[in-house]
DNA sequence: CGTTCCCGCCACCCG
DNA sequence: CGGGTGGCGGGAACG
């Protein structure tokens, strides 16, 4: 032990503190809280407590990195001021800055989101935990999960070998494949469903049958899912029984990708993790515990920026849940595409692959959502990030050689990956996400012809070297700040979806009042941040990007590739799903059985929904994008398939009794979908636009277009806007003036004001509305739809406080209302 | 008070 | 049998 410390601290209880501090995190803390000093009562308290209680052994006090000052410099500028003499608040390592996200966040900043294969990415807990200041034990909940994605691996005890996200798309492609075998759709259905009869005291037995035929029922207790070019772990190493959270973490993510909404509430993530392992019995501790896991997970995985937390409201208050905000996942595709994308696919991006080092090197991988160019003003700060992140690596503390073996798995699996990665995220892996669609057209306007879309500028600000970087179509910001900002966010601040869907119907009025907008027909299924509590069709029905060489000159589908939705066949998934355990081939057959029984109880739904961008962006050249994605998806079945549009809660029977249209149209009444968050972007999209489209050379580096990507990244907080003069700030949500409310009686009228809403929101737009704070995002959706047929409608109020509100259907259960609000 | 979740005891399990 | 793992839940910090 070298009870080393920089400062004169006279922590008795400062067990291991590491004299070579990292160079890159600054070590030295502002100031320096004694324990023993009697300042606070509650220090005394605490102090008394800790000395009487039996274990104060290890009790550490470790100091937060400079990071951690940082935000908490954010956290409470105004506090800092000399107050009072020298006291300040409590003592420094307050409890948030000692939590897993934050660690988590220092940890990931660590590694490279893609690490180059040559580059040694070994991972000793040892080490990182000294040089993170913590005890192993946490570092084990972030390795743990992490393990679940894949980003890491076991190689031996104490060691881990780092793959950053280069695994990540496969990943979450196999688990969300496990997850629909494993029907968490229907189990979550089951689960609200239950819930909703406990309130009105219904009787709970009946469900015990229910729940019998949902979840119980065929315990496909599936354990940890490997990746195919993955598994061959350490197998000396690797025997240990992967309980919990390995597993916990794997199907958490499962029921993101499974659900609709992608917003899945703690509650029914912990029952039904419970309610696999044993028969729904209501522990009260061992939900409890559940929970707390699920905490530890989504802390890691928020930091990850998968998810982020989110709240859902009910008649019952509200409960906490996590959303969705990684990459949209792709139905697992054979390996036929590969070629065909290749062929397709920008350059850029699949070439680059050869080479990892660009790979690596480029902190802002093309990823799936949050398609936003660099703003060069941001590659300085990258860069720096970068390098520091450099030193870390190279940093005497990791000396690790690495095994010949070892090495050569490290480097053959990335290479094979890689090719299907790149293309990925190329495709844009949420063919559904709206926000991916909307991103994307942001993107075609501005990347899609480079020659065309004049390269900003910063002032003072320039990179030459990432020339190649922002010519890159796929160049694009990636959610992946989290290796790369330094500053720690509390949460994604903007919200996901850009897009404005509307209905056909609106559309005309829409295009009527201002010209300058144009509709995209698109599919929608989840973007508007509608729950829709049984999507389990939603779940097999892959949209298709696609119809190729859709065309360009039309307006109204030129902007973005003609999406279509189609059901994905459970033989598609089923058989590219490669799983350790044999026994899924036995029950195949079960399996189809089940699913098409749960079908006929299950809602439907069919989404769709139109993109309202600016025209400007049109003359861009987006052909290339909407070509590429042509016949992407294999679409070998098409039970329910069909392009169709508007949000349509639908059950099974009915669907086969009404005899969908194919342009289901006129099956929505009216759905346009708004979120907050669209709103926000709809502002940068438009500039964009307009820079790119009205002058051919827009140098202007739109502030506004800085702060929402760094709000986006999460580089900066939300709210907190970079220097500059607004020209387009984000719209506040609040730019919508009246509420909308849309019923199938009175549509007409409905879809008038709808329109006027809309326009104004449209209006809104320029450059001349003042800026507002981004608003916490609040939907409200009601759940458990009546089988209401065709004329269920979606409807979509704005209240003046400035909160959305997105409902469906004037015949669900009033009291199923629940709202969605990001913090 | 409810939510969030840190801390670290201690059971496992693997050399 | 020692040490790495990591399940687990009390209860503190936070809001």
């Amino acid at each position: 032990k070298t009870p080393l410390k920089q400062a004169a601290t006279s922590h008795s209880v400062l067990t291991e503190l590491q004299p070579d501090c990292q160079p890159l995190t600054t070590p030295p803390k502002p100031k320096e809280i004694l324990p023993a000093d009697p300042w606070t009562p509650t220090s005394n308290l605490k102090m008394l407590i800790s000395a009487a209680s039996p274990e104060i052994r290890s009790r550490e006090q470790r100091r937060e990195l400079s990071n951690n000052a940082r935000e908490v410099l954010q956290a409470k500028p105004c506090l800092q001021e000399h107050l009072s003499g020298d006291e300040y608040e409590k003592s420094q390592p307050s409890r948030k800055e000692k939590s897993l996200g934050l660690l988590c966040h220092k940890f990931l900043a660590r590694y490279p989101d893609y690490p180059s294969p040559a580059a040694n990415n070994y991972i000793c807990l040892d080490e990182v935990a000294e040089e993170l200041n913590v005890e192993r034990r946490r570092i084990y909940d972030i390795v743990n999960v992490l393990e679940s994605l894949h980003m890491v691996s076991r190689l031996a005890k104490n060691r881990y070998a780092w793959h950053g996200r280069h695994n990540l798309s496969k990943t979450l492609q196999a688990l969300k494949k496990v997850g629909e075998e494993n029907k968490y759709t229907q189990q979550i259905q089951m689960i609200k469903k239950r819930e909703y009869e406990h309130e009105f005291d219904l009787d709970g037995e009946r469900n015990e049958e229910m729940a019998r035929s949902f979840g119980s029922n065929e315990h496909s207790e599936m354990s940890f899912v490997e990746l195919p070019g993955m598994e061959f772990r350490a197998a000396s190493v690797n025997s240990r029984k992967d309980k919990s959270l390995r597993v916990m973490s794997q199907k958490f993510v499962m029921l993101f990708l499974v659900s609709t909404p992608q917003i899945v509430s703690l509650e029914v993530a912990a029952k039904i993790l419970i309610g696999e392992d044993q028969l729904e019995d209501l522990d009260k501790s061992k939900f409890k515990t559940k929970i707390r896991r699920l905490y530890d997970i989504a802390n890691v995985l928020s930091s990850l920026q998968l998810i982020k937390k989110v709240h859902v409201t009910e008649e019952r208050g509200r409960k906490p849940a996590f959303k969705w905000t990684g990459p949209e996942v792709l139905p697992y595709i054979q390996d036929t595409k590969l070629e065909t994308t290749s062929t397709t696919c920008p350059p850029p991006v699949s070439e680059p692959i050869a080479s990892k080092e660009q790979c690596s090197k480029n902190l802002f991988p093309s990823r799936g959502k949050q398609n936003f160019t660099r703003h060069p003003s941001l590659i300085k700060l990258v860069k720096s990030i970068e390098n520091d992140r450099r030193k870390i690596q190279s940093a005497p503390t990791s000396p690790v050689k690495t095994s010949a073996s070892t090495d050569q798995n490290l480097s053959a699996f990335p290479r094979q990956m890689v090719p299907a990665i790149a293309r990925h995220q190329l495709e844009g892996q949420s063919k559904k996400a709206n926000e991916m669609k909307l991103s994307r057209s942001a993107l075609e306007c501005n990347l899609s012809s480079p020659e065309v879309v004049p390269k900003p500028q910063p002032p003072g600000t320039t990179a030459p070297s990432q020339q190649p970087a922002l010519a890159q179509p796929l160049a694009v910001c990636p959610p992946s700040h989290s290796s790369v900002s330094p500053v720690i966010l509390p949460h994604a601040p903007s919200g996901v979806s850009y897009a404005i869907y509307l209905h056909p119907s609106q559309a005309h009025t829409v295009t009527t009042y201002s010209p300058s907008f144009m509709l995209q027909p698109l599919p929608c299924a989840n973007v508007t941040g509608m729950k829709s509590p049984n999507a389990e069709v939603l779940n097999k029905i892959t949209t298709e990007e696609g119809d190729n060489q859709i065309a360009t000159d039309e307006p109204t589908k030129s902007l973005a590739a003609k999406e279509r939705l189609t059901t994905k066949s459970e033989t598609s998934s089923q058989r590219c799903l490669k799983r350790p355990q044999a026994l899924q081939e036995n029950n195949l057959i079960k399996r189809y059985r089940r699913d098409e029984e749960s079908l006929d109880t299950s809602l439907t739904f069919f989404p769709s929904g139109y993109l309202i961008p600016l025209t400007q962006c049109a003359h861009g050249n987006k052909a290339g994008f909407s070509k590429e994605k042509a016949g992407i998806c294999s679409l070998q079945h098409t039970t329910y398939a069909s392009p169709i549009a508007g949000v349509i809660p639908v059950t099974a029977s009915e669907l086969k009794a009404v005899n969908i249209p194919k342009t289901a149209f006129h099956l929505t009444p009216m759905n346009i979908m708004l979120s907050p968050t669209s709103l926000a972007a709809a502002p940068v999209l438009s500039n964009s636009c307009l820079n790119s489209s009205n002058t051919s050379s827009a140098p202007n580096p739109s502030p506004s277009v800085l702060n929402f990507t760094l709000q986006h990244v999460g580089l900066i907080p939300a709210g907190v806007q970079v220097p500059a003069n607004p020209v387009l700030q984000h719209v506040a949500v609040s730019s919508q003036p009246e509420n909308v409310t849309l019923t199938s009686e009175n549509m007409s009228l409905q879809e008038e004001k709808v329109s006027k809403n809309i326009f104004n929101f449209l209006s809104s737009l320029q450059p001349s509305v003042p800026k507002e704070p981004q608003e916490p995002q609040t939907v409200t959706e009601n759940f458990f739809r009546t089988p209401g047929g065709p004329n269920t409608v979606s409807s979509l109020s704005a209240n003046s406080d400035g909160t959305e509100r997105i409902s469906q259907g004037t015949q669900y259960i009033p009291q199923r209302k629940l709202e969605v609000s990001e913090d």
